[in-house]
DNA sequence: AGAGTCGACGATAACGTTGTCAGGAAGGGA
DNA sequence: TCCCTTCCTGACAACGTTATCGTCGACTCT
């Protein structure tokens, strides 16, 4: 900036003033600054600039996700990162892999760069560490999980919705005995996902079978073995509600090796690319990830934009699609 | 800082020696200070800090995707992330979406934040307006794709290779009218991958068709129009060859509708989530998108210890899985 | 013509931090 | 005892930028 205001021969102010298109320059000095910076090919230190103005915003934020690569984190993040964009706001994120102390690192680091807000999908249920930096300012809104003892905004999907409406429909479907797979319970969607299914069983008059009930699934190697396990029990399930993505993938996979594609019946919780072509197609409770990142991203620039109001605890509903794995009767005929 | 300093009673230096851990200071003052930072919940503003320090360092990177939420990408993310953070380094990413102006906004907001150093998947072909960052000491590498008109690190999958192999692949099982669908020839991987098909066909001596060859193909719904039309053809293919994974996916959409997902052999290039589970598996040449980010970010950091060696053009080696779509004969046999 | 007004512009301080340097206490040697 | 060295500590300036405020010239009005 020095530079440009001594090709341009004028003062730093005036530089700034262009710069910041503040009125009150001359339009001759102004097309002379104007000049000055292209041919020195200038650009504003954001960093320095924040650091001066007024309770600045760094226009940046950070987004803690499950793991960048997982299709629904980054369908997440694309949507943040879209609302972002239209604000000219740059995203940082983040894989915390559902460790408690990456989430906290993740935070930390993204405190050092003092981002104006953080988009978490948390690993840990205990927030309060995040009380202190929440009072200075930052704007939290906590995203697919709910906080642990703090008072934040929060958007997550109709888990619990979801997962009743998809053991009704297995259970409309005539099944008796459904096998759940699930995400480790310390995981508040996969504990909700479960409840779910407790619930619609207890409402059908069933009772929940502990040897039907797989958790702490998590990747599909572990649900090969598990749908392995449950099918060799003496009094094996007939269908197979899958409550998270990689649970499905590994059921799909494991019924096929045991030719039972036809035969069990297999609904997952959370949508799976290619689902339809498979044969039987994947019959799916689909979340709707850019909504949810959308409204997320949303929300926390209303906060930043000076919106004071409670929090807000949104749930976005869920949507089951038929495709055929999820209408197979027990004894295997399609219904 | 100023309010650790005077709850310690120390001198504001004597709190940046503590902060990073400067030799010089004694015990007895440190553990106070320690204290003080503990009690206030203190973090230091690392903007400010490499503001003053000399010839600082942001600790950060800048990463230009295709889209964040596109499996290939996300892959590439996920890597270039791991190798960032045992560095203690953070990542901006963002989406370009193929458009070469979004992808000069967001160097331009990368620059703006003092990034230390970036990796571009190029949607652009000309990137000299980078040439005066890179003097300016920005370390830049490509990925995935090279720079145009300009001399920059560059680390890519061996497509030309990859797209040879695979149409002799096809070539090796009976067929001679092969279909090629493909993306926007103005993406570099793009134009080797039909390179490579060329190469192969002209080494079997066999005339590459331009009926059978189609390009452009930006998403699934394009790809099935594509395939739907090259079988409609007086003497269709026998055998497809999807240069991209979203042609892939469109073309076993298609193939699938028509009932000739056993009669035309099908081989993508780049694996997709699940093709192991369909039958026909679909046989693909993968690339290995882990080693593409690793590889990149390695690059990067080795560039900014220091290292001022003439620019590497990296190739990484990809790997035909053949799991039976790219198996089946003309006629429809597999073999 | 003189006083008052207004708009354009730059000097200076400050944001939160660290590099430089000087001051002062403690200890050792003569 | 005095001087010199060594170690610890804080005052001050500076990084690149912007907020504040004062200066200066031109213009208006009587």
């Amino acid at each position: 900036m020095h530079d440009v205001a001594a090709l341009a021969g004028v003062g730093l102010k005036t530089v700034s003033r262009v710069v910041n298109a503040e009125p009150g320059v001359s339009p001759a000095l102004e097309a002379r600054v104007k000049r000055a910076i292209e041919q020195l090919n200038y650009r504003r230190d954001a960093n320095a600039s924040m650091l001066r103005r007024l309770g600045g915003k760094t226009q940046t934020i950070g987004l803690v996700l499950e793991d960048v690569s997982n299709p629904f984190s980054s369908a997440l993040h694309r949507a943040v990162e879209d609302s972002a964009r239209a604000r000219g706001v740059l995203v940082f994120a983040g894989s915390c892999d559902e460790e408690p102390l990456r989430e906290r690192e993740l935070i930390g680091s993204f405190r050092d760069r003092r981002v104006d807000g953080i988009i978490v999908v948390p690993a840990s249920r205990d927030h309060t560490y995040l009380y202190e930096e929440q009072r200075a300012g930052t704007v939290l809104v906590f995203l697919d999980r709910p906080p642990g003892h703090l008072d934040a905004d929060t958007v997550a999907a109709d888990n619990v919705g979801g997962a009743t409406e998809a053991t009704e429909h297995l259970i409309a479907h005539g099944h008796r005995r459904i096998g759940f797979l699930g995400d480790l319970l310390s995981i508040s969607t996969a504990e909700q996902r479960l409840q779910g299914y407790t619930q619609a069983l207890a409402a059908a008059d069933l009772r929940r079978d502990e040897l039907l009930v797989r958790t702490g699934i998590r990747d599909p190697d572990a649900a090969v073995s598990a749908v392995h396990e449950l099918l060799s029990l003496p009094d094996p399930p007939t269908a197979l509600f899958t409550s998270q993505n990689l649970s499905t993938i590994g059921a799909i996979r494991a019924l096929r090796s045991a030719g039972l594609e036809r035969t069990i019946a297999l609904l997952g919780f959370d949508d799976v690319a290619l689902a339809d072509v498979l044969d039987p197609a994947i019959s799916v409770v689909a979340q709707d990830p850019q909504a949810l990142g959308r409204t997320a991203a949303e929300l926390l620039f209303r906060r930043l934009d000076g919106d004071a109001s409670p929090s807000v605890h949104q749930v976005l509903p869920v949507k089951l699609i038929a495709r055929g794995s999820g209408e197979i009767s027990p004894g295997g005929r399609a219904s």
